[in-house]
DNA sequence: CACGCGTGGTC
DNA sequence: TGACCAAGCGT
């Protein structure tokens, strides 16, 4: 949970999660559906279907027991460098190197290293640093300091333990190192979502092509270049109603996944009588009430657009 | 090594 | 508001 996840996001989904899945059996034996229901709202769904298919491996190569060597954890499914470094440094206190997004901060600034070098650097300066019998404590240590010290912006060096040895400190360069790394340019979309409502339950539909990860999701598509959002909302309509759903716009949703900037405009229609006939193959729609909601969708800006209809 | 993957915190 | 970033991974 926490792989590119502030611990205070993880928090509350961690405590339900465990609670739900208190040990490595009763994940194996979990459906993805379910595993899924419960990370919703997390983001990168691949780390629990990984989590999931680590659990079913542990189970069937491992005796259900957790492994504790180091290649062997490494070889599960969503774990790498990173967190295997981190599972046998900090739960079994193997003096394995841990490199994250703190860490590379730490050491950039500390080294007062101004320019990209590649990422080996980091881990073979870890792998030097980390100390045969306190590995845990060493890495936990250098990441709570880039956590809560040695911040992206306005470091706290007063408060550093080693400002001392710190060079960028020393050059008056904290704020200028790390190099931020150019970004990919955003890409804007606009997106229709159609919320169609029938005797308090709502349709959902299986997109495999989806512009949204999950597999149940509110009918959508991407307005293409030169069509107009109602038009695009229009066309949806006719493929799925044969035109004959009333639809009326709702609201606009701004939601940002990675380098995509989402503008959702959301069409709302009640189906009833002969818009109530669907264009559309059984097993890929579902009327769902608002428990089945909760359980089915994944994505959030998918549970945004609900909310907004009520 | 580059890319895509979700969402929310922070300034 | 927007830009950056977060206990990264698989391809």
């Amino acid at each position: 949970m926490l792989q590119q996840t502030q611990v205070k996001s993880a928090v509350p989904y961690f405590n339900r999660f465990v609670k739900r899945f208190p040990d490595i059996a009763s994940l194996a034996h979990a459906s993805e559906e379910e595993i899924l229901a419960i990370w919703s709202g997390l983001g990168y769904y691949s780390r629990a279907r990984n989590l999931h298919k680590a659990a079913r491996k542990i189970v069937d190569c491992h005796e259900g027991i957790f492994p504790t060597d180091y290649k062997t954890v490494l070889s599960l499914p969503g774990i790498g460098r990173y967190t295997a470094g981190a599972v046998c440094s900090i739960a079994f206190n193997q003096a394995q190197p841990v490199v994250d997004g703190n860490i590379r901060r730490v050491i950039a600034r500390l080294k007062g290293i101004k320019s990209r070098i590649p990422e080996k650097y980091f881990w073979d300066q870890m792998s030097e640093w980390v100390p045969e019998k306190k590995a845990s404590a060493f890495n936990q240590a250098m990441m709570e300091l880039g956590a809560t010290i040695c911040l992206p912006s306005q470091p706290a060096c007063r408060q550093c333990p080693v400002h001392r040895h710190c060079l960028a400190k020393r050059k008056n360069l904290q704020n200028s190192i790390p190099l931020s790394k150019p970004r990919k340019a955003v890409r804007k979309v606009d997106l229709v979502i159609l919320a169609v409502k029938h005797r308090g339950r709502v349709l959902l539909t299986r997109q495999e092509d989806g512009f949204i990860p999950g597999k149940w999701g509110l009918p959508s598509r991407i307005v293409p270049s030169r069509q107009t959002p109602g038009e695009t909302a229009q066309s949806l309509n006719n493929k799925m109603f044969g035109g004959r759903l009333p639809i009326e716009f709702l609201a606009i949703l701004k939601h940002s996944i990675t380098h995509h900037r989402i503008s959702a405009h959301i069409y709302t229609g009640n189906a009833t009588g002969k818009a109530s006939e669907i264009l559309e193959e059984k097993d890929r729609i579902h009327w769902a009430n608002d428990l089945q909601l909760d359980a089915m969708l994944t994505s959030s800006l998918f549970r945004k657009a609900i909310q907004k209809c009520r």
